[in-house]
This record gives C-alpha cells, sequence and structure tokens, in this order.
DNA sequence: TATGAATGAGACTTCATTCAT
DNA sequence: GATGAATGAAGTCTCATTCAT
C-alpha cells in the first residue's frame, strides 16, 4: 500500500501500470505473466513498472491489496444500507456475484492468484481479504444477536462456506465462456440457500446414516 | 542386480515419481517445484520422469486426473452405502473433509493448482473433478425427487456451493498452521447449514431490503 | 577556457560532486557505485552530474587527473624543500604515507581503479600518475649525480619499486581494518631500505645459487 | 576449492571454463567480461558454467585460489632448493618475474582484480595470496637469524615491500605494449636493491632534512 | 530402461543516460 | 542551469528438456 516512485503525476502511471497487470494476470496467470507484457499494455518502458513496484510478487500484492481495499470500502458502505442481518447478507451475495461483472479481471486475479500466494509466498498476510471476510462475519454476528439465526451458528466456518460458495460459483462464471448463469439470479439462489441453511435445525436422515 | 520386469518395476517408479510430485507441489506450488527436486524425491534421474510423462504439465495433469479418480471412485462407493439423499449428503461432506487428513498433500495440489490450471492450460478439462461433482449432483437431483430438497432447487449452482463451501474451509484448514478446527465438526456444521438450507424457503427480510 | 561545466557557482557544485564521488567509489569501487548515489551524496540531481561530466568514465578520470594534479604539485613543493637526494627521498617517501591520512579516500580510489582503468579504458595515459613517478624518478637520477645512489641504478625500474612498496604498504594499510602499524614508522623502515638499497653492491649468496 | 559440478570427465571442462575466464578477465576485467564470451570460449553452453561454479564471482575467487595454489606450491619448491636467505630470496624475486611469462594472463588478472576483490568482496579472504607472502616472510625471518638481514628489520613490512615492487614493476610490464626491459634483468635489479637495502644501515642526509 | 551432464532460450531486473519541464 | 522521471539495452542466471552413453 505504500506509494514508492515518483509522486503527484505519476500516480496515473502507476494507475496504469496496475491495470495492465491485472489484465495480463487475469488473462495469463501471475507465473505466465511477463513484465514486459505489462508495460507495452501500460504503454511505459519495462524499466519504469520498477520505479513503482519493488518487484513483480509486489506489483502482485500491491494489486490484490490496493483494488481489494477498494472491494471493500465498498461492500463496507453497501452493507450498511441494508436493515436487518438478512438483508445485509442479501446485499453483501448480491454485490460479491455483481462483483464478477463490474470487476471481472481483478476477481479473477484474486481467485486464482490469492491461493497460490497466500501459499506460497512467505511473510505475505492477505489482510485486505481478510477484512471482507470479517465484514461477513460481522453480519452472521449480528444475525445471531437479532435471532435470526441460530445461536450455536459456527461464524468463522459458515463465513467461510458463504465466501466459499460465492467464489466457487464465480469461479465457475469466469471460466466458462457460455456463462449459463446470471449472476444475479446465482446470487438469488445462494442467499435462498444461507439464508435458511443459517437458521434452522438440521432435519433427521433416512436410511443407513 | 535382477531386474524387475518392464511393467512391475516400472510402475512402481512412476507412482513413486506421481508420489514426489504431490509432495513437492503441494509445498511449494506447480511453478515454484523443480523436476529435478521431484526426481531427487522419487529417487530417480531427472531425465527418467520423461519416461513416464510428456512433461511437466503433464505430470500435473496426470496427477489430477489419476489420484482424482481415486478419490471419485472411492466417494462413489462411501456414498452408494447411504439410504436416502440426506445421509448420502452428510457422507459426502463427511468424506471430503476427511480427505484433509488421509491425503493431506494431494487436496492441497488440487486445491492451489486445480484452479491455475483450468484457467491456463490449453486443452486441459477436468474430467474427474467434474465427475466429482456430478456425485454431488446426483445427491441433490435425488433429494428432490425424495421431495427433501426443494423442487426448484437450481442443482448446478447448488452442488457448487456446496463444493466450495468444503473446498474453502479445507483450505483454511489446510493454510492456517494452527488447526483451529476439527475436520469432523467442520463437517457436521456444514452439513447442518446444507441440510436446512437445501430444502426450505428464504424468510422475509426485515428494514431496507 | 578549457573548463567544462557551469561557471562561477558552478565550480563549487563541480566539486562536491567530485568529493562525492572519491566517497562513494573509495567506499564501493567504481563498478559498484551508482551514478544516483554520488548524487544523492553531492546533494545534486542525476542529471546534473552529466553537466559537469560526460558521463561516468569521465567522471573518474577527472577525479584521478585533478586530485592527483593537486598531490603531485604538493609533494614537488615539499620534495624541493629538501637538501641532497637522500633527503628529498625521505620527504618523497614520508609524504606518500601521509596521504594515507590526509587523503583517505582518495588514495584508495587510486590504488584500486587506477590498474583498472589503466587496463581497460581505452585511451587513457593516467598523465599526473607518470608525473608523480616523475618526481621520485628526479631524486633518483639526481641521487646518481650526487654520488649517492650506484651510478648503474636502474632509474626506471627502481622509481617503480620504490612506488610498488609503498602502494602495497598503503593498501595493507587501508585495507585492515585493525591498523596493525603506523604510517609514519612504515616511512621510516621503507626509507632505511631503499636508502641503503639503492646504493650498494650486492653481497655475495651463500649455498647453491 | 570445493569442486562442484560433476566429477571425472567434467574436470576438464571445469579447466577449460577456469582457462577461458583467465584469458576474457586478463583482456577486459571482471566488469568487462561476460558470462557468454567466456562460454564462448570454453567452447560450453553459459548455463554449462554454472554447473562448476555458483556464479560469476565464484568464477574468479575460485580462479584465484586455485591458480594461486598452485603458483604457491611451486614457489615453495623452487625456494626448498635454495641455500642461505639470499639465495632463496634470489630465487623468489626470479620466479615471480618468470611467472609475467609463464602465467601471464592469471598474474594479470591477480594484478588488477584481487585489489577489487579485496576490498569490495565481502567475506572474501584471499588466502592463498597471504600464503605467497608467508614464503617471502619466511625468508626475510630465516635472514635474520642467519645475521643476512640486520636483526631490527620489520618482517611484515619488508615483505609487502619487496612485493609491492615486484607487482609494481610487473603491473608495469603487462600494461606497456613495448615491453621496454626483460623481466630478467628487472629481477636482477630488484634483488641488487633488497639485497643490499635489508642488510645495512641507513646513511646520514646531508642538507634540510 | 535409466542416467545426468549439457543445453540455450528467455525472464527479471538494473542503471547510465536523456530530455521535457 | 537544474531536475528526476523515464527509458531500454543488456547481463546474469534458471531450469525444462534432450540425448549420448
Amino acid at each position: 500500500m505504500a506509494r514508492r516512485g515518483p509522486q503527484g503525476g505519476g500516480a496515473a502511471k502507476r494507475d496504469r501500470i496496475l491495470r495492465a497487470a491485472i489484465r495480463i494476470f487475469s488473462q495469463k496467470g501471475y507465473f505466465n505473466s511477463r513484465i514486459s507484457e505489462i508495460a507495452r499494455l501500460a504503454g511505459v518502458a519495462d524499466g519504469t513498472i520498477y520505479l513503482y513496484f519493488k518487484n513483480k510478487d509486489d506489483l502482485l500484492i500491491s494489486l490484490f491489496e490496493e483494488k481489494m481495499g477498494e472491494v471493500v470500502s465498498d461492500v463496507r458502505a453497501r452493507v450498511a444500507e441494508g436493515g436487518d442481518a438478512l438483508s445485509r447478507l442479501r446485499i453483501f451475495i448480491g454485490n460479491h456475484m455483481d462483483l464478477l461483472v463490474r470487476e471481472a479481471g481483478l476477481i479473477e486475479v484474486i481467485q486464482v492468484e490469492l491461493r497460490q500466494s497466500n501459499k506460497f509466498m512467505k511473510e505475505y498476510v492477505p489482510v485486505k481479504f481478510l477484512e471482507y471476510l470479517d465484514v461477513l462475519g460481522g453480519i452472521l454476528d449480528a444475525g445471531k444477536l437479532e435471532g435470526i439465526f441460530r445461536p450455536d451458528l459456527n461464524v468463522t466456518l459458515a463465513r467461510r462456506a458463504i465466501f466459499g460458495a460465492l467464489d466457487e460459483i464465480s469461479l465457475a462464471y469466469v471460466l466458462s465462456r457460455k456463462r449459463k448463469y446470471d449472476p444475479a439470479e446465482a446470487a438469488d439462489e445462494i442467499y435462498r440457500i444461507f439464508a435458511v441453511g443459517l437458521r434452522g435445525q438440521a432435519p433427521t436422515m433416512g436410511g443407513k446414516p
């Protein structure tokens, strides 16, 4: 998040580089992306990238943190507009699926690369991602207090489950060329499942359990 | 030294290479793994790997397909033991979380690399992964017929949602050194959420919707 | 007329750059020194250096010639104060070792970089260095005329030998952190060796020659 | 000195690389030499160099230590042939000047690069160079015991002085295209100076001291 | 089959130098 | 004159893959 490199007018150039990186990383993946390609797309010389970012890793991480930071701020504001926990959950889910359209490249990078980075970049903690999860956790906690979700709900697990569901569906959407379903409809279905699922008791099973 | 037959000895060697690849890929990721390191761990020469696999990509894909194939066969057999859709869903979920313990390395590779590969390896269709999803889809379809899940449930989406939830929780488990929760307990919680969530109608929201 | 760069106020800036270059070159060596680092230490912009010097090579050579020029003028004046060749040799040697203290950085640069430059910079002739050697050669020539040194002394070789001895001892002094010996004492010892050595006949050897 | 890289047949290749490095380094200097150029001259691929040496630095240092090691062994054997300290000093000096002819490239590299490396390569101690100085120190110590050199001679300084004289004259020889003097004659002159200089008392100076 | 030394294309990154302001 | 952001050529080193043994 630290602004390295030239100030002022440079900010626009820095942003051009970040956008180019999103585009290239999302198309080819981090390891298959070439700095020279990002530079070309950003309309700068290769070396210029190193005025704004320490190295290729730093470019990826800056992209995560800064762009994800914007996403987090945005979803926070949107969720705050909601009423009870259910309506806020609805907003959160709807917003997530909507991001697929609004911020396609960024989402693709995050989905594919965040896992790699999480696991293989030493010393990298995905702060902004954890904040995003916290927004969801806050909704679930509130829902328990409001009596909307069952009191013994494991929020830590549940928020991961919801995020995982959203993320997987996003990925399927992103990967399939055919775009079989509509993100808004998908948001509805996911909401229905969790709105009910977080509230009630499990039914009894039939047959050999 | 008496040489083993080409089949027997070779098959064992091939498997040693695959196991070594799982170990190294899961620790460092595909792009950070070196063929020479896999060879060393497998106890063969670098060149030997190319007698069994076309190239590094092929090693990863073979690993996906073959090992994932075993996982699919296994879960099919286990699920067949169940009674109604709910009990089979319970088995599926329990089995998935249990894989984290039984097949730790493999799961880590699949979680992290499958996304990359899905997106960036030309011409690769993750057949076995889709079969795994089909097992889940079969359970959901049956549940609808059995009247356990609501009739308008979008199975295509729901199976992705369930898989995503399981996968994300697995990932969190794998990434956290602390192992905050028990896979079996996590399986219970996930089951409760979906068993209920797949059945009922969404409640009405309060506040600004 | 021959003056490069800006006039007046510029001269001070030019000197700041030269001093900074001495400091950086002496610490890191020519090839490991960065123009940007010299600029920072001199308190000017990178580009400013190119207003006063043609390029990095020119900066090094200017440094050699100008600073070495001062050293030569200075030693000439000091030597002129001496009486016979021996006393002038003593002054020359004492002055050289004293330079280690008075002009530490410059000496380090000359010792280490002059060799490189001598050999690898096309078209560079270290004029001032040769003048420095000439001062020494003049003393030896005079000594021969005065009958203090033996008449068949090869002055060309001897002046190199004396310079080499002084230079090597200076280098050892500069390189060792411990500063094992005192430059003034070292000057005494060197003087003793050469004062005697330049005069007499070699003794006969014993054993297998 | 540690033998890295392939064994056996590789030793010849390793040596080809070292010889090529000596040639290129001596012609252009370390920093102006390209790995690709050394590889070409050695008749190997660029990457092959890295099978035998860790990096470019390691190539230079290996060259110093291994080749200098041979020089030290050799001079030790030659000096042991001598009788008293004077005759051994004569051998040492003669051998040093003779190296200029026998091992021209190596000597050039050592003269020019050792200074750089001494000063700027962290953690590098020129062990073999110090051993070479020790051979000279041993001769001087013996000479004092034999009563050939004066008893208050500072051996640490004197051996540096002798080495410096030899080194500087070698450098001048190497640098001058014209080859003004003969190494053997130069050896004679240097020997005469030190054989006398190390023995006697300094004469008194005339004039202003 | 198995080996592993050798290959060489190509990536990241640095940094002297330029030039619009 | 002074600046310093921008340039882009070029070098070191890596590593998947090959092939002679």
